[in-house]
RNA sequence: GGCGCGGUAGCCAAGUGGUAAGGCCGAGCUCUGCAAAAGCUCUAUGCGCCGGUUCAAUUCCGGCCCGCGCCUCCA
């Protein structure tokens, strides 16, 4: 069955297909602004986008997709950043963008094969804005900036719905000082000396120095690296409008064609009920959840646990519900591992097939990680009917668990040294008999919120359950 | 005001016109210096409320209530 997916354009399930000749896949998925730490919402996308590129990898072959997200490096964000802390531009964006890199590696995202950035791409962002202009889609503004003229693109909205709604009048639209008109946005910002600080570039023709809009880096990233059609474009939600109209806009009017075969928002992550906010107390990062004593792994789980086309209310007992159904799956694994348990069989397995097709309809996640349990549960307890797993099956298990991107062997959390230093102790007292003092550090764990779990020969440690 | 989404067991969460996946928690049992872990078993006569269609609705239609997101630079 081959993956479908909803399509927001069309706003109906698709198959995926590489449209070119050469098989390739090509999709590109809009990336961080490299200003700050990314919050876990963002990471539900990228975890979500992540799956994808690997089912896509496992339908069309490792080396037939082609997979792209940019690096949003130079916009309002990362410049009020650089004043605020009084330091260049690329030292900041480079700071957050290894982290970004970190906290992917450890949620075990996959690398895209291109992570361009938007400042690297200023040449042909220009020439694109210039070729709009040339086109009488983009004017100049008094101030020297560029607009893209809403006007001038019949199909703009198509993708929002723009023209049933009905706006509301708000004053953060005002700023438009120079536009011909308040829908038209900008392809590029004239350089202001008093915010920008040294950040700026020659700009096109007819134009001030300054910088680009935000939307036009993807659209000249995409056509750079993927070409003027991709098979593909993915988001969060709150992409869909502006950003993503605005891209279909200056893309098509560019290029004379169709920008995207298809169109991919996954939803927002809210936490407890609501949308995170540093207001509110409810904002997460990934460092802040690990401090917290959570594994990466557990996070990442939890971010599969809901429907990805669907809100997913986020708490700290998800992680909880994360961390246990981990290792039960980490247990199936190693049960299935053990040549004992299996038996002679056919070359393929078809007994995971349940799982791909909740993924391959629409990536179901959260009905693919129920069969998965469901098959666990037949697996570890073969009846009359269900055979014991075979080699293929064990194999079968391995891709499964690779396509959701969970490493159950690698569940790292991050102890203080000081719990180390009581764990420690607390298993010397006991390899010495001395139960009293071990029990009494064993107390002392309880109360810091970590839990000892002794075996014959070792030990493990873990938050303390609520 | 406009556009859209959702309300399923203590929590999270799939799903279907024919009688409710799965995970977590909890309980019991096995095991065990302690505490756990692990393994097994059990856990919604019910799917926001009220009507309607139907042999049959949680699933379709209508109304209502509640919650959430978006509406120009937020994944």
């Amino acid at each position: 069955m081959p993956i479908h997916l909803f399509d927001s354009l069309e706003r109906k399930l698709k198959p995926l297909a590489p449209s070119r000749a050469d098989g390739v896949f090509r999709f590109y998925n809009c990336g961080p602004t490299v200003y700050a730490p990314a919050h876990i919402g963002n990471f539900r996308t990228f975890v979500v986008n992540d799956v994808l590129r690997r089912l896509l990898e496992l339908e069309f072959g490792a080396d037939k997709v082609k997979h792209v997200r940019n690096l949003t490096d130079v916009d309002d964000r990362t410049i009020g950043q650089t004043q605020k802390e009084k330091r260049p531009l690329a030292e900041i964006t480079k700071k957050w963008t290894d982290k970004f890199h970190a906290d992917c590696d450890a949620l075990n995202c996959l690398r895209p094969h291109a992570e361009p950035t938007a400042t690297g791409y200023i040449k042909e962002q220009v020439n694109m804005i210039e070729v709009l202009m040339e086109k009488g889609n983009a004017y100049r503004a008094a101030d020297g900036s560029v607009y893209f003229k809403i006007e001038s693109f019949p199909g703009y909205g198509g993708l929002s719905r723009i023209k049933e709604r009905e706006l509301k009048i708000t004053n953060t639209v005002a700023d438009a000082d120079h536009k011909d008109s308040v829908s038209d946005f900008a392809l590029w910002k004239a350089y202001k000396p008093e915010e920008d600080g040294d950040v700026k570039w020659p700009g096109p023709r007819g134009a001030s120095e300054g910088r680009p809009g935000w939307h036009i880096e993807c659209s000249a990233m995409s056509k750079s690296l993927l070409g003027d059609t991709i098979d593909l474009h993915s988001g969060g939600v709150d992409l869909l409008f502006p950003h993503h109209e605005n891209e279909i806009a200056q893309s098509e009017c560019c290029n004379g064609t169709t920008f995207a075969h298809h169109w991919y928002h996954s939803e927002h992550l809210l936490v407890d009920g609501t949308t995170m906010s540093k207001s509110k107390g409810n904002y997460y990062t990934l460092t802040d959840l690990v401090e917290k004593g959570y594994s990466p792994m557990a996070v990442r789980y939890a971010l599969l646990m809901g429907h990805p086309r669907k809100q997913l209310n986020f708490m700290l007992d998800s992680l909880h519900s994360a961390e246990s159904a981990l290792k039960t799956l980490k247990s199936f694994k190693d049960v299935l591992a053990d040549p004992r348990n299996t038996v002679d069989g056919p070359e393929a397995s078809s007994r995971f097939d349940r799982v791909f097709a909740a993924l391959h309809d629409d990536m179901n996640t959260p009905a693919a990680l129920g069969a998965l349990f469901e098959l666990r549960q037949e697996f570890l307890y073969p009846t009359a009917t269900s055979a014991k797993p075979t080699k293929a099956d064990v194999a079968a298990l391995d891709r499964a668990l690779w396509a959701f991107g969970l490493d159950v062997e690698g569940t790292v959390l991050f102890v203080p040294a000081a719990i180390t230093a009581l764990a420690a102790q607390r298993w010397a007292a006991k390899q010495a008999k001395d139960f009293a003092t071990a029990d009494a550090l064993r107390k002392e764990l309880t109360a810091a919120g970590w839990s000892m779990l002794d075996s014959k020969t070792d030990y493990k440690l873990e938050p303390l359950k609520k």
